[in-house]
DNA sequence: GCCGTTTTCGGCCCGACTGTTTTCAGTCG
């Protein structure tokens, strides 16, 4: 069972707990540690032998310690598999319908022992939801469209289709009068690899005086693609694009529009750990300001910067706010450095019309050079990947000499030369063996090794497939580890610690796909990776020339991960980066060649 | 159920919006 595994089961016992009508902080505190675990970059499974080791982890304290070692030992949470006697699994999903919640379903429940989706429906169309207290044809109509919505939308989005539409929806709303600041914020800003919905910060004179706010909210109201409103106050207007996105734009004054950046950019857990910090220093944290608790006197609040360095705390980059350790490090100056785009010098995994791309070597080459890249490497698929029209022995010893003679003719042209590497993306087969020969791919500069076939073997076999891919000599990076795609497909089950071991031992690397539908390996994943001592590789996996530009993703993952420049190998200049992807990152070769 | 510069009990973050209420409960973020 893997942490993710256990930590849905803690969130199941507090969505039953809540229902349940339980005390909220016992609820919390079992969101506290399903949490905890989620980030936990070892396996509770390694761990649970060491309750010393788990006692150590915030949120998990005896009692929790107890229930996971009952999991492991019996297979279940006690109070978990209580619950579920008492009620029925379906309440559950009734939870992500919008405006139910726990008190409700268990009205319901109460009323008319129905606790599913399709019950809760009939119910309304026949308007038995109406007749309960507190409940009103309002609720009823509201309810079944929320039934409706959920079934048509299903909740998350990626990365990429939040952030296209936050930057139109602030380019829109930078053109409404008397608007002076607008930013995005929740997970958007601070990355996370989905998005539930977006969080839109307003100020400017439009927010003080009721006419210009309703100018505002008027041109606001004219965004493309806006389907419905959803909500409209004083301070907040929350509306649902076509796509099925929720947006809430909230007016703020100017003079609370740090704290307001600062309270919804969130995490939820870093906002209560930071109010707890506040408060111990004599100070009140909420959207509008950091106010002296005894006179309520605001002493902070127009910007980030002077709330967090009030509360005595270097800058915390919202990528790091999830309550993991940032704000000990912070009061410790011990922040990291942390990887900026502008650090990543090349782009090493990209393909071409020769398999699977779109583009030309020259093509791609072009829009590297327009990035300012150093280098770049062309790597196009190998034959065991047919529909990609993977390249043979034969055709990939002729790509060979095709890169390096666009190589030539791009760099006698050009004035900021690039070096273009001739690289391949070879598929690890199902027995581990590489798709190419060792005599083909000891002439490429990179081989990235990745998984494309065979993704139900199971857990043992699948990483032994692996650990024989990164023993492999010519190995230099595994592409895309785990082979999830994001909302779509989980990654295949292995076991990524003993990859990561022997990849540090074997100096292969790991990739960053930085593709918005992959971020393979996740913020998660690649902490353990850098525990191991693994560099990281971070590329975008292109298939078209104006993909080269989501390698930013990737590297807000990598911040996401706590990683610096230092982690990661394609900060390198291009020589050394080179001798890193043929012989390991120390630049030295291996002993016996 | 967790946790400790208020340490082994007694706290635990805070406000907006909605609908059905006339003073507030439920939900959300």
């Amino acid at each position: 069972m893997d942490n993710k595994a256990i930590a849905g089961i803690l969130y199941e016992t507090a969505d039953l707990l809540e229902i349940d009508g339980q005390d909220s902080f016992r609820i919390r505190s079992y969101r506290n540690a399903a949490e905890a675990i989620e980030a936990l970059p070892q396996q509770v499974a390694s761990l649970i032998a060491e309750p010393k080791k788990l006692l150590a982890v915030p949120g998990i304290g005896k009692g929790m310690l107890a229930n996971l070692q009952h999991l492991f030992e019996v297979g279940t949470v006690e109070v978990h598999a209580e619950l579920l006697k008492k009620y029925r699994p379906s309440m559950l999903e009734l939870l992500k319908i919008q405006g139910l919640g726990p008190k409700t379903i268990a009205l319901i429940w109460s009323a008319y022992q129905v606790c599913d989706l399709d019950g809760v429906e009939a119910l309304a169309r026949e308007g038995k939801i109406r007749t309960l207290p507190r409940m009103g044809e309002k609720h009823e109509q509201k309810l079944l469209k929320a039934i409706e919505d959920y079934r048509r939308i299903g909740g998350r989005f990626l990365l990429d289709t939040a952030e296209q539409l936050a930057e139109k929806l602030v380019a829109h709303l930078r053109e409404a009068p008397g608007v002076e600041k607008v930013t995005p914020a929740g997970s958007l800003r601070r990355g996370r690899e989905t998005v539930g919905d977006l969080d839109i910060l307003v100020t400017g004179k439009a927010c003080a005086d009721p006419e210009a706010r309703q100018k505002m909210v008027d041109h606001l109201l004219r965004f493309p693609g806006l389907m419905e409103v959803i909500g409209q106050g004083d301070n907040k207007i929350s509306f649902r694009q076509r796509n099925g996105i929720q947006v809430d734009v909230r007016l703020l004054p100017p003079e609370s529009f740090g704290a307001a950046m600062q309270y919804f950019t969130g995490s939820k857990a870093h906002n209560v750990a930071l109010r707890q910090r506040a408060l111990k220093m004599g100070y009140t944290l909420n959207e509008y300001s950091l106010a002296d608790l005894e006179t309520d006197k605001p002493v902070a609040g127009k910007s980030e910067e002077e709330i967090y360095a009030k509360l005595k705390l270097d800058f915390i980059p919202p990528e790091l706010r999830e309550n993991l350790g940032e704000i000990d490090a912070a009061d410790k100056h011990a922040l990291p450095q942390l990887i900026e785009i502008s650090d990543i010098r090349g782009d090493v995994h990209m393909h071409t019309v020769e398999t699977d791309g779109r583009n030309t070597i020259e093509e791609m080459a072009d829009a590297a050079q327009a990035r300012g890249y150093q280098y770049m490497a062309i790597t196009d698929h190998s034959k065991n990947l047919a529909f990609a029209n993977g390249l043979t022995d034969e055709r990939a010893l002729a790509h060979i000499e095709r890169i390096k003679a666009a190589e030539k003719n791009i760099n006698e042209k050009s004035q900021h030369p690039i070096r273009i590497f001739a690289g391949i993306e070879v598929d690890i087969l199902a027995d581990g063996s590489l798709d190419l020969s060792d005599s083909v791919l000891e002439q490429l500069d990179i081989v990235i090794a990745s998984v494309h076939s065979h993704f139900n073997q199971d857990r043992d076999a699948m990483t032994e497939r692996l650990l024989r891919a990164v023993a492999n000599p010519n190995t230099s990076l595994i592409g895309h580890p785990t082979g999830r795609l994001l909302l779509r497909r989980d990654a295949y089950a292995f076991d990524l610690d003993a990859v990561l071991k022997a990849a540090a031992k074997h100096k292969v690397a790991m990739e960053l796909n930085a593709y918005p539908d992959r971020l393979d390996l996740s913020d998660v994943h690649l902490r353990l990776a850098r525990q191991h001592g693994v560099k990281i590789v971070i590329n975008t996996d292109s298939h078209h020339t104006s993909h080269l530009e989501k390698i930013r993703y990737g590297v807000t993952q990598a911040r996401r991960a706590w990683l610096t420049k230092d982690d990661v190998l394609n900060t390198l200049p291009p020589q050394k980066f080179a001798q890193a992807m043929r012989h390991g990152w120390l630049g030295e070769p291996p002993p016996n060649s």
